[in-house]
DNA sequence: AATGATACTATGTGTTGTATAGTATAATAC
DNA sequence: GTATTATACTATACAACACATAGTATCATT
């Protein structure tokens, strides 16, 4: 997917995996990487940005003798995805604006 | 529209806003307004770039005794919109993700 | 004469995806 | 037993890009 379109989306994709139930940097990998490329170094910056703007918290537990970082959703990540699912219909109109006038040719 | 969003989308409208015929730097923000907030400072490097990656091609022409810069689209930049249109599909998938995900909270 | 529309250029900034590198342990394969 | 792979996170530096701001200049309208 191209890095200008992805920009829009992979940081409501990592909060919408998070709905679910708590859970820890590579398994959000894991999980994401079937629908979108996804790397360490895109997603930890992510996970911290959304942290700093309150829309998941974390816990750090021991995991198998590591310790593990957990995320969880708060209201306001959930806020986040309600905003970003009313938001579609702009970019279906940018999407139906394309189509149409790309048959101008 | 979320400026992350955008990102992925200018480029292309700018491409397709000018399928029809030749088009100008004022025209074209005229034209895009309507459908997603552009202003002169995002629009004319974006004419620059996508001159400089040849997807379109430019001329100057006098018009009511200015120097007007006309825009033309290429070849490249059919194909441009073409890929674009072809990877909408990867955008749904992803839109999908997020709509699912979010139903389980 | 003043205001607004038209038309383009130049500079600097903040956000963000990504490469690269580093640290460290557990599980599995050979 | 040791090499590889999976697991798990941090830190630094970079390039792309939307945008604000400012500057220059002419034409049309009031």
């Amino acid at each position: 997917m191209d890095i200008q379109l992805k920009r829009g989306y992979i940081e409501v994709c990592v909060l919408a995996s998070m709905m679910k139930e708590e859970t820890y940097g590579y398994k959000l990998i894991k999980d994401i990487e079937p629908i979108m490329d996804i790397s360490e170094s895109t997603l930890y910056p992510i996970l911290k940005r959304l942290e700093a703007s309150g829309c998941i918290i974390s816990r750090s537990a021991e995991y198998n003798g590591r310790l593990r970082k957990y995320y969880a959703i708060t209201n306001q990540g959930r806020e986040r995805i309600k905003e970003f699912l009313s938001d579609w219909h702009d970019i279906e109109r940018v999407y139906n604006y394309i189509k149409e006038e790309s048959q101008n040719g």
